[in-house]
DNA sequence: AAAGATTGCGCAATGG
DNA sequence: ACCATTGCGCAATCTT
């Protein structure tokens, strides 16, 4: 998982882990040395605004530092508990529309095979009349009464 | 939304631009030297058979050390290029279905209809056989030739 | 057992 | 100023 902190892992599976309050064990990051272009530097690329504060490779022990990382991270992890919910929804409705989409094809199905059968009859009867058949037996068995759905 | 590379990253708030050497200067993140739990620790989970290893504390300049990292870190990005891209072709795949889900609903719309028409048909036939009318004029009028599709 | 694939996590830049 | 997103690297696991 994470937490290079060698003692509060959760070497179990997969699952969730740690319930890491706050108080980031033993530090863990640092940067190479990043800093800002010496004020005397170049100079240049920087405003002539500000640049008395001391221009701080922002201070890793400051309290509020700490303070907006944690914050930082709460939101990481809600984004990203979020972001994952989103796809699983996704997921989940694709599953949802191929089901629709059988049962529709199964209407479908059903419903040509009914027009078949009243086309079928439709052209049986107009033979019967260019066959100049009287309407007494043949044509009034021909209904099996096919409705519902 | 954000595409800047973390290295020779160019803030844009302060000008000052960091340039970050080198190729693997990861940049960020270096622990404060210590690492293992060393074994004698909670001392536990470690098998009496090797411990005489120097306990090494990951020697982050090994040279196989930074060799490993720069593949995990290719895997890394390999694997979440994957994952996005998967995710990417679900939301397609769900475009994908409402289409047809929606085509579907057309077709049966209209053999729904045709249907009706059809049986319409069959009943007023049915009723003028009970009336007893002659097919003649009424009879023969009734169809305005409904089919296809 | 070594190598790649996944996954959770923290950092920092950036968007809103 | 604050939270939300996102690219990135680290390390622990899992899979091969």
């Amino acid at each position: 998982m994470s937490k290079v902190s060698p003692q509060n892992s959760t070497p179990g599976v997969n699952g969730i882990s740690v319930i890491h309050t706050q108080a980031h064990a033993s530090g863990l990051q640092q940067v190479p040395q990043l800093v800002p272009a010496g004020p005397g530097g170049g100079g240049k690329a920087v405003p002539p605004s500000k640049q008395s504060k001391k221009s701080s490779p922002v201070d890793r022990d400051s309290d509020e530092y700490r303070q907006r990382r944690q914050r930082n991270n709460m939101a990481v992890k809600k984004s990203r508990l979020k972001s994952k919910q989103k796809a699983q929804d996704t997921l989940q409705r694709v599953s949802q529309l191929k089901e629709e989409n059988e049962r529709l094809e199964a209407k479908i199905k059903l419903l040509t095979k009914e027009l078949s059968v009243l086309k079928d009859l439709f052209l049986e009867h107009a033979h019967n009349l260019a066959d100049n058949v009287q309407p007494s037996s043949t044509e009034s068995t021909a209904n099996p009464d096919k409705a519902g759905q």
